[in-house]
DNA sequence: CGCTGAATTGACGGACATCAAGATGTGTGG
DNA sequence: CCACACATCTTGATGTCCGTCAATTCAGCG
């Protein structure tokens, strides 16, 4: 799993600070209409026209493409507070789909983007969005949380279409790291970490 | 090869049609400085801060980043009329050097970012730059050309590097193309293509 | 309960890394 | 122009990680 991915692991972004009423602050504050998705719904579909920017409020969503081999490759989970659909042309070239019952914020893209001709501070943060997806696709990888447990919202599938490994990979690592003591595992997607040092030794 | 990296392959893209003087067009023109960079030059380094933006004249541009293990990461390739530091913040995560005695042009951020901020055409340009920049950065690829021959402007390192395979691996590959007659090689760097069309089968 | 999808585990083969030795190319100074 | 040094590239032998195929086990749910 590390000569390969050596660099990417599994971990989760902390959870983003909310306002008041549970809907994320940031660019796409009161632009748009939340909607639920239920778990594995597609929210949008490659070759699609990207009308919509999208923010997390609950849940998680991937984004994904298929190889032309058949194979699936998720380009990027999103967690609460995260925005997606940034990195549309006038096009979709990826999927999205919500990872669990998830809810989303979805806002016009042409509005933010009209509005952010007028105002100054939405253009800056939107750029700033852009520069961070760029950097979070460059580095493939999630942000180490700081709690001893955490409950994976992705499936075994969906992390090894991630890292670009097989199921069963993935999961022979996971066996591993339990039999090592790094962590362990009240169910599957259950993880507590024992070891927290160690883990990061093996490169986040 | 393969396996590892079925949709990565090592072509080029056609050359930019260049202005009169040979300065390239684009959302840089006649804002910045040419500049020349020697082989294996360094443009910037990583956690430099990122206070310019760059457009490849002639030669070529790696940007890549170290892993935490000692290996290095190519990110991407820059040939002429290729825009690159837009992926910054406000430091670079990145380092980008000359692939080979290069020209580039050099444009301060805030210069153009500003003149954004009153031409609304030139705010386009630099998002859809950023578009395509995120798009390339996630498939990883290079585009097929036309042309029957090719000058490799990078070493097989780079290109190992840059598929995370070793120079051996890639090496390896090259043999067994010649072999199977898909391509032929007059010298390490220059290749003939022999069977496009099998090539391309072999999923770009 | 039993059904179904998800996850784990095992056996085996193949692709790629590692280590090592040579071959080829390229630049530099005599 | 040649000779030497050094980098780049190629090739071989061997081990290991990961994918594939297959069989169980586990967990959630009607």
């Amino acid at each position: 799993m590390f000569s390969v991915a050596p660099n990417a692991s599994m971990f989760v972004r902390p959870p983003m600070p909310t306002r008041s009423a549970g809907l994320p602050d940031g660019p796409l504050a009161f632009m748009g209409a939340p909607m639920r998705f239920a778990r594995n719904a597609e929210v949008y579909g490659e070759d699609e026209p990207a009308e919509y920017l999208y923010q997390v409020i609950s849940g998680a969503v991937r984004t994904y493409r298929m190889l032309d081999d058949g194979r699936r490759q998720v380009v990027a989970f999103y967690l609460p507070g995260d925005i997606f659909g940034v990195e549309a042309g006038d096009v979709h070239l990826s999927s999205a789909e919500a990872v669990s019952e998830s809810q989303v914020l979805v806002a016009k893209r042409s509005a933010v983007l009209a509005r952010a001709e007028r105002e100054k501070q939405l253009s800056r943060q939107l750029w700033d969005l852009m520069v961070r997806e760029l950097q979070r696709v460059q580095q493939h990888s999630f942000v180490l949380i700081k709690s001893a447990s955490i409950e994976l919202p992705m499936s075994r599938q969906d992390i090894a279409d991630y890292l670009g490994l097989t199921i069963e990979t993935v999961s022979r690592t996971f066996t591993q790291f339990v039999q090592s003591g790094l962590i362990s595992l009240e169910t599957s997607r259950r993880i507590q970490f024992r070891n927290r040092a160690a883990l990061n030794r093996l490169n986040a």
